[in-house]
DNA sequence: GATGAATGAGGGTTCATTCAT
DNA sequence: GATGAATGAACCCTCATTCAT
């Protein structure tokens, strides 16, 4: 208590404004991702980030500044992520097949994102209709979609009239619920559906629909 | 429950202890489905149920106990009315598809029952890990699916191995990610999913969606 | 919750208004021995005497009543132990001897009562100040203790001009300061004053204390 | 702890966090020792001391954190006291005398001291044994009282074998006993031993007693 | 004599947030 | 940029007690 405090340079404090932000904002995901925005605690994000509570209010604002940052963080991740996919040089099946599983994927490996999402939206978008970013990011994935749907229409693989968004909502939907209700679903059902072997067969199930869905 | 209580007196309060009960469990699971269980507010649970605060204590429990009961009681409810479908004695394709509808109209009609699967499944399912009526609930549902997908095989409509939780997941999966994350949704894709129009697009391509799962 | 109650004879409940009363008493001292006045729980006392909350009431006014009947019943119980002791008979020394050992084992036997006493003296004794009967039941212990002072005044044994209530004080204080603080003083000390060697110990100690107090 | 505090503006509240910490610890203790730890409240004691309530659980944690800590400072204090009495220096008699004096004036002039401990007994020790401090408190009051009849024998003053924790238990408990249960006692014996003629009669007994208790 | 249902005040505790430095 | 101390409202829950039957 008076002991001189020499020498600070503890890891996760001092004055590194960028990783300061960056470790509130990793730490805020997390949380948020586990208790959902009601059940989180300003005070254990605070702690985890090894930073000062009011570094939080400095940064963000407040608790729902922290929450919008932590939802446009991870929009943003995905997005970065789906671009990289570069579907517009894979024969359309294939770039279908791709997109179903890299959303998969992402969703199995990013669990945060799916509770991030539930959170925003039993609060009913509050927090997004306020971004400016969010919106801009995502005409690309339509666009994207929509090319592929047209390629194979015009190579006469895929039936006419799909609209990319409802597809879109399929792809990911067929994941998501199956992941985000993974508790609920395993409960009732009797059944662990996080077993790899569940996962796989998933997985599997999910390409079939999917390619099913827009076949002639 | 449905025995006709003579001489109530003020309404809301008194010597009924079923309707307390009952009026207790539904503000419950307003209030849950509203606000998500860390959100939720066991004053406005009493106020809206026109109740003593201490009386939910007193009928379940705890806050965790007053959360299974809403959501055994959603679950009772939503099971009760897909026993009324009575697929049997309907031809496979027509079972499938009134399944689908079913599902589809019951969350359209039942949003609190989304939001409350949701915020069980953040809480990684401990709730109804206690629960010892909701596994019995469960497999009528799938065996009755299992039957329609068999009779499609033996007349020749879909295909075989199938598996039925796979395939109900995704009729539920279909509409329940699309209306949960309605908000989120229609946010990034800058279109109202909510619409009359949208709704009935969205039943349209589920239909179709399972419907091209199943067929050979 | 509608089934007729057939046969109501169940062990602990029923018609018998004095087993009630007796039931409902013990569970009183048994629970305020434990936890105190303020720790006390109504509900504890009512679910361990198998009756009624509202019989509390009923029989002993409210809490506070319950716990000057308490009280009552145990210096009842004790003045009527004491009054089988027959010092009278004894020669001097036994006779103190006795007097000492008896209030040590009834101590020792009935740690209830020490407990008892501490949250009257906590409560600054505001309930035996209404009680009538505890001044009449006075112990008759000074009297007795009195005539075995001069008894051995007159034997030439003990010295002049002790007074029976203080030496009576020291007698019971001896024992109950060790045994009614035995948590603290075992910790502080680092020693566990409740093994029988440490018992044997201490009964050694307050006998000889005792005796050499009114030695000559 | 002793450094003059500048600058004080608003008593009892801001800035000075040794103050603040101090003035909810004596609140407490007062509170504690008045209505026992399950009668007192966090409210009465957060109001005696100026202090938000908040405030009591930044700096002990909990209510039984902040029993533990009273406990632990009164401990302090009186051993502390008692080290002061420098009994090395006196003649064995004398040092005998003194410290029953002062055990008596303490057990007096502190009377939370005495219900304190009680509270902690009755809750069966639970928060000291989590002290670490405690026990390392109390190894020189023993080596004190060891060396002071050491030097009795030696002088051939005191008799041999007698055990200094029995006889302090013996010199607290004679003037403990009849302090802390002084309500129960003075109403059954009918007698206010609170008079200061009857306190200054308890002292000589109890003096009389303890060295009758060594002397060969 | 006995019961289950109901009450309102208040219990300890925790919350997001802000102050002074 | 960063800190520890402080705040007041509100959290879930429990209390002794009483009502209606």
């Amino acid at each position: 208590m008076m002991d001189a405090r020499r020498n600070r340079r503890t890891p996760g404090a001092g004055r590194d404004p960028e990783r300061t932000r960056r470790r509130i904002l990793d730490a805020a995901t997390a949380e948020f991702a586990r208790h959902g925005l009601g059940g989180a605690r300003i005070d254990r994000i605070a702690r985890r980030a090894g930073a000062n509570k009011r570094m939080l209010y400095y940064y963000f604002g407040d608790k729902d500044g922290l929450f919008l940052a932590s939802l446009e963080a991870r929009y943003a991740h995905i997005r970065e992520a789906e671009r990289a996919l570069q579907l517009e040089h894979l024969e359309p099946r294939a770039a279908l097949k791709r997109l179903v599983r890299f959303t998969w994927d992402y969703c199995l490996e990013h669990p945060e994102f799916l509770t991030l999402l539930n959170s925003e939206n039993l609060h009913q978008g509050r927090h997004l209709r306020h971004s400016k970013r969010v919106r801009a990011m995502h005409s690309p994935l339509v666009g994207m979609l929509r090319k592929v749907l047209l390629r194979g229409v015009q190579a006469g693989l895929f039936r006419r009239g799909i609209d990319p968004v409802q597809l879109y909502i399929s792809i990911a939907g067929e994941g998501y619920f199956y992941l985000s209700n993974r508790y609920t679903l395993s409960r009732i059902f009797g059944r662990d559906l996080m077993t790899p072997r569940a996962l796989a067969g998933r997985a599997r199930h999910m390409s079939q629909i999917i390619l099913n869905a827009v076949r002639k």
